[in-house]
DNA sequence: TCGTTTACCGCAATCGATTGTGTAAACCAC
DNA sequence: GTGGTTTACACAATCGATTGCGGTAAACGA
């Protein structure tokens, strides 16, 4: 807030000699509409009294007035992950272009803060909300959609909400046939969180490839856990407890990988010769570590972008549906090269 | 914004049969000053009513007339950045206990960027900023502090303003002192931006301490670029592409580090035997990689928990002062066991 | 008994922008 | 010249909360 209160309508239209709703109209309506509320004169010398003063109109007073904020709420569940951040730069790229705002937080995927948080936001009035960490089953979103809460869900879908996604299940699927077409047989798989769509999806495709081909992935070689490097590391410690050790691990994201990368190594056990290993999401440090990882690309920064817009969209009265991005297999040595 | 209008004052002072001013001051007081207003069963009256109807204060109405927010501006370089992600962390954190919301935006580092989307927070009179991208010569800086926008800076400093960032140049030193107790002494070092004190600093402070130990680090071992692990690539295949080859690396950031790792990777170079390796921030995957790496921890969250503190505290009109805080040197792999 | 606190609370202005309605003046057609 | 339509504005209500200024009644002190 800066030193001199800002300048408001009402200097400029006693400067001008017009009455504010005049300076209101002029200055917020396009050219045309302009036109048809003041003289060309008139629009110039208020255009230049905004101008020559600084005008910048108070969003509050707007936003009392119109029962709109031009604000719209992000939850993730945490920005830590590069994955989120990423579609974050996509919301906000796309809500810029909009001259939309917005207030991000983390909700650890923990659903008390969750809904606090939530809830702190729509008491600022946000105009919807973008939502990163649904879950599958979610009573959550559920009562927000029965309030009628307009929201849209970004990477992990659930239920019949609005949602744009990358397809997880084809990503599974084409991790699947790669370690196949590498002669790899018995895989493990770091399935993330059983809430979370995209983890559980991008198991299941895998899962489902792998019976195609007749080969059944037992459970002991499915292990849950979290998205980050911490959680593939635990992860990979159960799943490489006891032998015969898997041939190839599908980490359904990156940073679970580079955590199982460290247990490997720990173990011994050579990438790819004895293990192959796959990631999700085509992080830039997938290209850099000492082995390079195999993974899929998945449209980060466009599903943010399509999120925003499809929120906005929405806000405004249109017909919206979810979208399904295609998702593309990137493969490095961490496969090949047995 | 949910379907139902939502409550007002004017709703609960109807209902309970008294004014919007007793309605306001009774929800807005504590308990002692609310008794000062309104007899023990009035209050009790607003206060259930209030409750019963699930009543939100309007905060664009509040503000209007307050002229203050609870909403704080927060530009960072990137949050991709998990240093930069961790810090927000802990400015959300203390936000949230202050019931302070914020808008946080990425400036990627970029001049003009960074104007326009400080002016939109300024716009949407948010009550203060926290600067994450500073650069050492800042005339926005200077130019937003003339207009008494109140900010503070975390991670990056710059001149004179306020700001809480970690003891760079200590960092740097700690990890000379360590190198050289490893009996390096061929350094060379990926610097950052020449504008982000973070890289500047902890590269002085390694010069700094290799120079009293009687070695010059040459100018041609300390390459500039980004804190990502693009920026450590692209810096360590500079600092590799003539021989002689140093015999450690100073990455100011542990993604650069990880870049320098696939650099040495390609070239047949083992860590730490032909080179030893340091990062910086500790991040979680520097213990998770095929090699742990040697890094400085720096607190990062609670520097974005200092930083709105510290904004609060001068918003609050009290005086505040800059902080360093201690980093500490976290010995792994990559620079021992030569 | 009368003036003075004290407790409780209302009135109304205010913040800045938006917007429905009112209205002079100008312009047009016939 | 009369009636009707534009043009170009002004007026004033409104959004919801905050707050200075009073004001009434009961209690209290002298």
């Amino acid at each position: 807030m800066a030193a001199r209160r800002p300048m408001t309508q009402r200097m400029i239209a006693e400067r001008v000699g017009v009455s504010v709703a005049t300076v209101s109209r002029v200055l917020r309506q396009d050219e045309s509409e302009a036109q048809r509320w003041a003289s060309p004169e008139t629009v110039a010398a208020i255009r230049l009294a905004a101008q020559a003063g600084g005008y910048h109109p108070n969003p509050h007073a707007a936003s009392l007035r119109t029962a709109r904020s031009d604000v719209v709420g992000v939850l993730v569940p945490r920005l830590q992950d590069f994955v989120l951040a990423t579609v974050y730069e996509g919301i906000e790229e796309a809500a810029a272009e909009r001259s939309i705002s917005t207030f991000v937080t983390n909700s650890f995927d923990r659903p008390e803060l969750r809904r606090i948080r939530t809830q702190t936001m729509l008491d600022r009035r946000v105009d919807g909300m973008i939502f990163g960490d649904a879950r599958m089953e979610d009573d959550y979103l559920a009562e927000l959609a029965r309030l009628d809460v307009p929201f849209v869900l970004a990477s992990r879908r659930s239920g019949p909400h609005i949602s744009i996604t990358c397809d997880d299940h084809l990503g599974g699927r084409l991790v699947a046939q790669h370690l196949l077409a590498q002669g790899r047989r018995d895989v493990a798989v770091l399935a993330g969180q059983p809430y979370a769509s995209t983890g559980v999806e991008r198991t299941r495709g895998l899962v489902d490839t792998f019976a195609e081909a007749g080969i059944e992935v037992p459970a002991h070689r499915i292990a849950t856990g979290g998205f980050d490097a911490d959680g593939g590391r635990e992860g990979a410690e159960k799943l490489f407890s006891e032998r015969p050790y898997p041939d190839a691990v599908f980490a359904t994201n990156d940073f679970a990988a580079f955590g199982a990368m460290g247990v490997l190594r720990d173990k011994g056990l050579s990438i790819p010769d004895d293990v192959a290993l796959v990631g999700y999401n085509d992080t830039p440090l997938a290209e850099s570590v000492t082995i390079s990882l195999t993974t899929v690309r998945s449209p980060m920064h466009q599903m943010g972008r399509l999120a925003m817009e499809t929120l906005l969209d929405r806000l405004a009265g249109k017909s919206v549906k979810s979208q399904l991005l295609a998702p593309e297999l990137i493969i490095r040595g961490s496969t090949t090269g047995r």
